[in-house]
DNA sequence: ATAGCACTTGAACATCTGTTCAAGTTTTTT
DNA sequence: AAAAAACTTGAACAGATGTTCAAGTGCTAT
């Protein structure tokens, strides 16, 4: 439900009563609607870092250098899209997804505890993939990637209805290979001369 | 304050306290909190979707390919970060970038009234560009487009967090800059290989 | 001038929010 | 078996939410 509706718009008597148990029960057990928030992140969120941790690690030790590119934009996007995931349906991933573009996520911090460093890995290992590149263009690219990500995790269905069908953000295999193509090509490109006039 | 808080967030007697008048004038004049968040988008959004049909047209009109898909993408991220653009401190981009990532926006449907007619155009015009893609591959594209641009427009301060100032969302003609040229690079690629195999 | 209309105002309304409380029930410990 | 701790429950709480209402004010056309 967090996942769906967001922080503020999941209401905790819609959790109970959806969970069948009075609502008293989540402030007992985790101290506020907060609480329970923060405690899925808790749980969820070292498989995904540690999903990343070895994707990076993969891709370092690859010498080849268009197939490191390529391996760093998977790092970052497979754990997301809930892919090689035992058991999980990516509900996760949406919540992390919402999380992300809330406007009150800045207050809770959760990102900034649990997510800022991995991502700082990765930029490290973008920047290790572009030694020529600045602080601020590793940046703008990994938010490229991250952006792209995101908006396919929060679709409510505008994709499959602006294609038409063609295009599902239900079937989060499809869109991670069609993202990580154009990502990968767009990191690789040589021509900064674009990044740098006006 | 919709663009900083988001819709549900945002409450009428913060609207109306800021404005120094009472809360009943909201109802008065625009029937309902959700009448006056429409009366923004009815207000603003003609001058994207124009400034977007121009671009386009710019775009067509262009014989040499590779600045042509650069119009296409500068076409979609132009207008939305409020450059050129007279007197306003694109603070409509953000309400666009929050709508568009608000779990409740489908009900209210503004996007489908609003803003699918002139995506639908940008997906006729990247088809354009690249007449040996699929129908999926154009909306995969375009939604990457989307999901890069609206990262930007509603970071709350992680992306100067995370580049240690470096990277700044304020200044958004900097980063629709380095954002335009990762995704033309991206959607320049020829390498289609990574599309079709698992 | 005066009637009519648009507008403004502050208070009230019903509803929903997260949380707390006191009273129970169950489980664990001694 | 008795005591203690952990857990469950339904009701109640204070506060905030969007909206409505009746009474007032200001402007405009006749």
């Amino acid at each position: 439900m967090f996942g769906r509706f967001g922080f503020d718009a999941t209401t905790s008597r819609k959790i109970a009563t959806d969970a069948g148990v009075p609502v008293a029960l989540i402030n007992y057990h985790f101290g506020s609607k907060e609480g329970l928030y923060r405690a899925i992140f808790e749980k969820r969120s070292p498989a995904i870092r540690d999903q990343r941790v070895v994707g990076l690690q993969l891709a370092r030790s690859e010498a080849d250098w268009d197939k490191r590119v390529e391996l760093v934009v998977k790092a970052l996007i497979v754990p997301m899209f809930g892919l090689r995931n035992d058991g999980n349906d990516g509900a996760f991933g949406r919540i992390l997804a919402r999380e992300l573009s809330d406007p009150s996520s800045e207050g809770r911090g959760i990102f900034r505890e649990m997510f800022d460093p991995v991502a700082e890995m990765m930029l490290d290992a973008l920047a290790e993939c572009f030694p020529d590149w600045t602080r601020a263009e590793v940046n703008w690219a990994y938010q490229t990637m991250l952006g792209a990500m995101m908006i396919v995790m929060m679709d409510n269905g505008r994709i499959a209805r602006l294609s038409d069908g063609t295009a599902d953000s239900e079937d989060p295999e499809t869109a991670a290979i069609h993202i990580a193509a154009i990502l990968t090509a767009g990191l690789k490109h040589r021509d900064r001369g674009q990044t740098s006039g006006s």
